[in-house]
DNA sequence: TTGCATACCAGACAAAAGTCTGGTATAGCA
DNA sequence: TGCTATACCAGACTTTTGTCTGGTATGCAA
């Protein structure tokens, strides 16, 4: 191989190289950099990868194979799709759950995905079919929207909080406002993202 | 180790286990199976994992380090998020995006994330500040709803074609319905999901 | 009882992958 | 010119990791 290259353009190859195959979740071995760039020796490979951790853009368990890894956590999380939720089986829903949803998160949350059913919160944009990403947690701020077990049945709807008193607020005029004692209402999360798939 | 637990107990365990460090990006090697249960042989975590391969829960690369992967391709891509598109520049915004988002997707596509500025669109349910993942591609069915180039700014409005004729509707009544020249309107791709992040 | 299955263990070997020492060629700078 | 830096190569060593052969204990069914 000719000895000259502009100065950091290979790297910034490998970099990318090694960006999309830990992002792909198979983070590369030093040979099969090699490899993938014809370079007769591994050591250029390592040489281009340890420059890349020196620069902070990289950080490896050292010894450990395939060992590279984004410095930064893109902080991926896949978390349960369910289909829906009944009385009583948040736990049970999310051991049946339908599948698994990639949901960019900070990490220590406990979060599921859940179909919408129904049109009650079509004027916040959130219609039947998508998927909302819900944080589980007992408590919400008055406005959030969340969901909540009324009956035997999860319900999305906008929470308002009148002194003591819980009100679910749908997002469209033909529904009405539930106004839930507190013994047949269970808070379970509070919805901190929509989804809508066009396809499939 | 007592030599008797339920058959299968185990190897669900070892399947979660497995399937959980899959999606977070390291697959686990046969020892750190071994170590994560305690076994005291590297058999047992082979022979756990082996099973599951028979079973086609899981696949394996033959001989390589960290090889073993889930069956159907859980596709989590991360495609490029773009703060927005002005003439010409789909290449270069995408250069220079914002950062990059998991997305659930078949593999082959190019996709990008756009976030949506205007309220031209909110009767479908697409609210400004929205992203919408888009696939790219040169041609689209009347119905569905694209990103265009009209002029030096993208838009996204739903495509209907009257004949030879391109419209371009917003769902919005305030909004009017664009008919661009096809010389001044380049079709970027078309929504294949929207999203809404409620906090953050 | 025998046979067979599951669940596990001991100890080894071989391949894969990380690491290291020492080298060459080119370019830029003092 | 010598010094330093980058980009690359050769070949080896060491650790990690995948694989293998053969073993024990328990439960079940013929």
């Amino acid at each position: 191989m000719t000895p000259f290259t502009p100065p950091g353009e290979t790297r910034e190859k490998v970099y990318r190289f090694v960006r999309r195959r830990i992002l792909e979740e198979l983070p590369p071995t030093v040979r099969e950099v090699q490899e993938a760039f014809r370079f007769k020796a591994v050591q250029t490979a390592r040489e281009h990868l340890e420059r890349l951790v020196a620069e902070g853009r990289l950080v490896k368990a050292h010894g450990k194979s395939r060992g590279y890894r984004l410095p930064q956590e893109p902080g991926t999380l896949f978390v349960p799709l369910l289909g829906r939720v009944q009385a009583g089986g948040l736990r049970a829903a999310i051991e049946e759950c339908e599948g698994y949803m990639p949901v960019q998160s900070r990490g220590s949350e406990e979060l599921f995905g859940l179909r919408v059913q129904g049109e009650s919160m079509t004027g916040a944009g959130i219609l039947p079919g998508d998927i909302v990403v819900v944080r589980q947690q007992a408590e919400a701020a008055s406005g959030d929207i969340v969901v909540a077990l009324v009956g035997d049945e999860a319900t999305i709807k906008r929470l308002r909080l009148r002194g003591n008193e819980i009100e679910l607020h749908p997002e469209n005029p033909a529904f009405a406002t539930i106004v839930p004692r507190a013994d047949e209402c269970t808070l379970l999360g509070k919805v901190v993202e929509v989804r809508r798939y066009l396809e499939g």
